[in-house]
DNA sequence: GTCATTTTTTGACGATCCGTCATATAGTCA
DNA sequence: TGACTATATGACGGATCGTCAAAAAATGAC
């Protein structure tokens, strides 16, 4: 039977596993949810349809399953964008600086997070990889609130009466994930006179944080500088790809 | 031929044109993009496909035609919000409870936007309609914009250096966006500790514009009773409708 | 190497739903 | 009333999802 860590069935059960979802990425970014059809990825890796089926129970599970993919790779980079050695207002920074690394790095998904979180089809996943999705979304939540609390800790910020620390977090993450909805939706942003949406995003990131106080203040403090260090020192990687200093 | 305005015959058209919205709304609303069958809509309204088709020429138009119907309810609060007789940080403050009536009065809004904006739904739509829904957002963007100005124009806000009218008014749109994207496919808020999701984005629509320095700030005046009062003169009917005080 | 048994793969098939179009029905007017 | 036009119908072709009985491949005992 199996020797200790995989069959080499088992590995290649996996490896295909990966094809199907690379294949799948590619026809759902340039077809969204109607460019990606089952025949054509059995066609496309020379296997039959019940094969592709033996992997997922339906063309849902496969969306999801993409959407997991991109989220473990969020997870990471928030993780490690809150261990930046700083003020609790820099980490928070480096969080910013996080999901637009995570954006300009997988760009397809938030059109599969739109895709999922669209009509019935949420409904026809699994329940595990429902959690599992509910799981990334918590953890990132909390690392963000970490943060958030240790800024009030250390005394460098004072929520305004009536506002908890969740509710700061859903902001900074509504506003996020709006600006990005909106970037990859609409084409009428230049006309709108939105020239550089990353760069209005970031602006406002720093408006809530200043809203609310978070010393040191935009005014009082570089914080293109601290973008550069956090860049340098963090992700100088994940810049390097995304073209952004 | 016809005599002034209308047929009998075009009234008739018309009149089944909004019983055809109509059901797809309801149908869309129970069951997203897959609830909506065409087959269905002929069945519920007692007649053949071919005449559902010869109103709309393909089941896209029907989802970018419902996402009108309710664009062009939002233009019409925006518009009257504008009006608001106060300084310009109120008139500001009139808009955000005008999105937020907009979400309690045309709760599916949010999710047939998600639709439209998804995979290949967009490029299936005709030209004609496409550019309505353009022009009603760039409308509501100008006027959002045109009290942004205002401010600057009354002194009440000074930018901050390099952040332009259309950032602002970008970063309080993906705000309310995201929010209401979050709040409407997201059930983990509470397990997050989001309570009144609502509430919080009221917060931190505020914080964006105290971050922005618009006078007077939160701090420096009582915008509960400025909500009050907006709600009372400008949309007494609205917020009995939605239930909010 | 052979053959029985288990595992994996296959693709034809039924079902659903979109959009079309030839035909049927209803309406109009001389 | 009847000829002609406008409108409505629903059977049909085509696409795609997901299934499942049958075929092919792998396994392992001898």
């Amino acid at each position: 039977m199996k020797s200790s860590p995989l069959t080499r069935k088992q590995r290649e059960i996996q490896e295909r596993q990966e094809k199907i979802l690379d294949v799948s990425r590619t026809m759902l970014r340039e077809g969204g949810y109607h460019g990606l059809n089952m025949d054509r990825i059995a066609a496309e890796l020379e296997y039959s349809k019940g094969t592709i089926y033996g992997h997922f129970s339906c063309k849902e599970e496969i969306i999801i399953a993409l959407a997991i993919q991109t989220m473990e790779k969020r997870m990471e980079l928030f993780r490690r964008a809150a261990l930046f050695r700083g003020s609790s207002r820099e980490r928070m920074t480096a969080i910013g600086l996080a999901v637009e690394l995570f954006v300009l790095l997988y760009p397809d998904h938030f059109m599969v997070e739109r895709i999922i979180r669209t009509e019935s089809i949420w409904l026809k996943t699994s329940e595990e990889r429902r959690t599992a999705t509910n799981h990334f979304e918590n953890d990132c939540f909390g690392i963000v609130g970490g943060v958030v609390r240790d800024g009030i800790t250390r005394g460098e910020l004072v929520l305004p009466d009536g506002m908890s620390v969740e509710d700061l977090v859903f902001g900074l993450w509504a506003l996020s994930h709006g600006a990005y909805t909106i970037m990859t939706t609409n084409d009428q942003l230049v006309v709108q006179g939105v020239r550089e949406p990353l760069d209005a995003t970031r602006r406002n990131y720093a408006m809530i944080l200043d809203g609310a106080q978070w010393r040191p203040l935009s005014s009082e403090h570089d914080y293109a500088a601290v973008y550069r260090q956090i860049a340098q020192e963090i992700f100088p990687d994940e810049c390097r790809r995304a073209n952004r200093g």
